[in-house]
DNA sequence: TTATAATATGAATAAAATTCATAATTCTTG
DNA sequence: CAAGAATTATGAATTTTATTCATATTATAA
């Protein structure tokens, strides 16, 4: 007989104590005295020592018993809360929401979203990666993240996306600089000016892939800056031109420093999508997740139509 | 399939973290990568959470398997642990030493003794219980105590007596005390003395059981208490007179307060012997404490002989 | 894409735990 | 102290569970 310490032997060991019997102790785990009377005999000959004193009846636990007790009732309450957090994982009341985001900008709407949510899921562990430096969709295939927004749907196998709402990429220059007398903006217009992006590739950024590079336009100078405050900021004090989504506009729409065009005559419309893996669709945290998101843009939409 | 979770996934679960890989982790535990792949996704089947992510090869724990290796890694240890502790208990270098006294002078000795054991042995639990509250031999039988220190032996079932030496009863008076002319004392010597006693009942005590309840003497007066030093105050003090071991006289023999004398012409000797269950007898602490018990009373002959 | 390494799976087998029936203890009570 | 009651132990049969073997499937790297 092999046989190692088992869950089962301490909880037969905590049963017999509580119970004051093995006969009563297999009542209480529905199982018969015979199995526990086995059991105990088992582990004595496996760890060598007596656990129980027989000369007793009910038997006793000796102080070798009384230190295995110990241990039980140590592990196994750690077991008991851990099944608990896993009933919790399993019924969706808990779980993990690792998101990456592959637009910048999407950090203005996308935190008071999260602030709700994590009031009404307490025990989601949220993150956010900085999703610029890696590929995001790959990441989630592999399970390293778990929601990624992204302007960009693609038919991956596996992958869901799930549109969120949709947005204008909006030009926005100081109120002195020349192009803000003009309708609308074009390509054309960049070839002079200094662009401010966030700093990552290219294809990444709206104004390039839907504007500069299909006409084949390169900007006369790149600046870089991490936050949209340090890009409008620099924008103020007419160190360059920038190309953000419209939602962002919001902040600065009464500012009469700023001045704000449509790029091309019609704009450029894009969709923000949220991707995940599909069968987390069905976590309900997950949806209500792009619900808040949802109605987090719509009110977003709303207070930029009353502009 | 019913099946919990057991230590034999916890382990699984380390070596799959720790091996990078099934197969690895398999070869680590001896066994197939089959048996652990079954395992792992019995437990999954079993918690209903997922514990890899199988989308990447080797597998890679999620985020609730790493909640489950955390556990592993605080448990497995403390089971480690146990076992080891058994093992010194199986080998005889841990144990449990409860000791129970019948004749309340025994601690004089035995305190040294027990001082040098303490040393020797650092993991045997030592306990000294009052054995003069209950019955000591019962105790022993039913492994409330280990070794019982007592002057009487029996025959009993599972229960050994080993002699550790003889000892003499001796009367003790103040030096001043009318008695201490005689040569030696007799019973009726008793009937107009008062008598000190430790505070147990009459047959514990050698006076009584081996001189005065023969001859039917009943001592003028009783009188008790508790420890040794202070029975030899109040005989000091000539408060009364007293029997005892004669190796608590080694203590005032040079002291000219009192007198000693034998009991009866001849002596009453008796022998002290040291009482365990039979099969304890092959454990190497129960032998060793027997023996500096015989090397104790070894000194003190000697230091008596020398009177 | 193909080759390769890793994991999963189903059926067969091996191992282990449990049950049933009953024996052997210890305890209790007249 | 004996007899009955209560408790635990035990052996063999049975059921349950874990492991192995052979092979399929899947992911990764070249």
């Amino acid at each position: 007989m092999k046989m190692h310490i088992e869950f089962r032997h301490l909880r037969t060991i905590r049963a017999i104590h509580e119970a004051g019997g093995v006969a009563r102790a297999a009542n209480l785990l529905n199982t018969t005295q015979s199995a526990l009377s086995h059991q105990i005999k088992g582990l004595e000959e496996q760890t060598g020592v007596e656990l129980f004193i027989r000369k007793s009846k009910p038997i006793r636990l000796s102080s070798a018993g009384q230190r295995l007790l110990k241990l039980a009732n140590k592990i196994l309450p750690e077991i008991d809360a851990l099944q608990s957090e896993f009933e919790d994982l399993r019924s969706g009341k808990s779980g993990r929401l690792h998101i990456a985001i592959e637009c910048h900008a999407c950090f203005e709407w996308l935190f008071p979203v999260l602030e709700k949510f994590r009031q009404k899921w307490p025990d989601v562990d949220i993150d956010i990666k900085p999703g610029l430096a890696f590929d995001a969709l790959p990441a989630l295939q592999k399970e390293n993240v778990d929601l990624v927004i992204s302007s960009d749907p693609e038919e991956l196998p596996g992958i869901t996306f799930t549109h969120l709402f949709d947005y204008k990429s909006v030009f926005i220059s100081s109120a002195k600089h020349p192009l803000s007398k003009k309708k609308w903006i074009e390509a054309s217009d960049f070839a002079k000016e200094t662009l401010i992006t966030y700093p990552v590739e290219r294809s990444r950024l709206d104004v390039f892939s839907q504007l500069l590079i299909p006409n084949k336009v390169e900007p006369a100078q790149i600046r870089k800056a991490d936050l949209t405050s340090i890009i409008l900021l620099l924008v103020a004090s007419d160190r360059g031109v920038t190309v953000l989504p419209d939602w962002v506009v919001a902040e600065i729409r009464t500012n009469s420093d700023y001045s704000i065009k449509p790029l091309s005559k019609k704009g450029i419309e894009r969709g923000l999508y949220a991707a995940t893996r599909t069968e987390c669709l069905e976590k309900p945290f997950m949806r209500n997740l792009i619900d808040l998101a949802g109605q987090e843009a719509g009110r977003l939409q709303k207070s930029l139509d009353s502009l």
